[in-house]
DNA sequence: CAATTATTGTCGGCTACCTGACAATTGTTT
DNA sequence: AAACAATTGTCAGGTAGCCGACAATAATTG
């Protein structure tokens, strides 16, 4: 059972406290999804939110030419997703997919909003979420502008490993099986680089494959690629 | 005098109606900036929110290479910013810069929190807006992994004449006077690229340049570089 | 368990874009 | 008006990383 980074969660505006998490729970309906299936979206109706229990959402666009695009983040157990176009306007603008099986709680538009004027510290909580997703976002678009491809994959490996690893003797786990592909999707380049990148690091040992999970073991050597 | 494009300011969640503004200048303090000046830098404490009454603010970092990258987009008037990190953290994390000469209320953040619980569907209102730009952050990602440097160029043009240009006979005029380097730092390219492009453009009559204006002739013909 | 599909590894050519360098123009200061 | 600074224009390398193609694994399916 990976046990999350636990100073992560407190204090992390991107998670719900267990009071919170259980006000949502209250007014939400729980629902499992296997691996790889589309939760919601793009053109869809956003007129529901959602509270992740267990599992990894990856929330992407589709390009022209059909590559997935991760314009978010990847979306962890105790964080909420579909708040902004639920809160903003009418439709999704980006598809949300489980990466592992996913158990998640579903609220309704409706039912959400009224928890909010009710509970309304939850109005803020929201905000500062949003807020914190905001500076996400923006730190997104310096690293796309500054970094080239190989200290934007070294900066993932860090982010996620932060953010979803597991501490393990020498080195920190990353249990989500991405692809290639899906890596690429998410710092703006090609499969094959990706690939080669990788190995690249994998022969500085600075990661190290375990099927296909990756191990991070040199987090200043990933440093150094970033420029 | 600039008229904003009318349409916008209904149902745009990025802009303040009449009354939220009144709200706001109520509790705050009317200020000038000259062109160029610095309204807030990165690393001081995010302890006021600021309203814009007139000219146009660019938020932006910098690159450890001292080049400035517009990670949000270009702040018009009747819109709020410093918002995300005031809610949120403590500390700026991005500059805020006059491109022209700028009227702003300022409001501190005690007296901004205080509206927000007395008038508590404003608070909803700053969710919102938050959503609204965390959209935009995510579009940004979306082009900047997706389009190469001629489409970005095209589409930063499409969205400042939708945004802040002058409906005029045969065309829209944008009336910032950025520089080609600002632009750079916008879509993230070289100052070289830009003014080549900029030249492509004319050459082929979609835009046409007015002194260090930009007047845009044919948006057909820029949405035809968007690959 | 074989058969099929998905993922990874590797490589050569190609091109979009960056880098640096310098001249021409425009804007600003004294 | 002269002097200076900032902005724009242009051009010749150089290169990071894309594209296509194919082989080698690994994972799924019937």
């Amino acid at each position: 059972m990976p046990e999350q980074n636990q100073d992560l969660v407190e204090g992390n505006p991107l998670i719900l406290s267990e009071q919170e998490k259980e006000l949502v729970r209250r007014i939400g309906t729980t629902v499992n999804y296997p691996k790889g299936q589309i939760i919601f979206a793009a053109d869809e109706v956003a007129d529901r939110v959602y509270l992740i229990e267990k599992g990894w959402v990856k929330i992407y666009r589709l390009s022209s030419d059909g590559r997935e695009v991760t314009v978010g983040s990847i979306r962890n157990p105790g964080e909420m997703m579909g708040l902004a176009e639920t809160v903003y306007h009418g439709k999704r603008t980006c598809f949300a997919g489980a990466i592992s099986r996913v158990t998640l709680v579903v609220v309704l538009k409706k039912d959400f909003f009224e928890l909010l004027t009710h509970e309304h510290y939850l109005a803020l909580k929201v905000a500062k979420l949003l807020a914190a997703r905001m500076r996400e976002a923006e730190a997104m678009v310096h690293e796309l502008v500054c970094c080239q491809v190989p200290g934007r994959l070294a900066l993932l490996l860090l982010k996620i490993g932060e953010r979803c690893g597991i501490p393990e003797d020498e080195g920190v786990k990353i249990e989500l099986r991405l692809t290639h592909e899906e890596i690429a999707g998410m710092i703006g380049t090609t499969r094959q680089t990706v690939t080669s990148l990788l190995n690249t690091f994998k022969r500085e040992k600075s990661i190290e494959f375990q099927g296909r999970e990756i191990k991070i073991l040199d987090p200043e050597k990933l440093v150094s690629w970033i420029v």
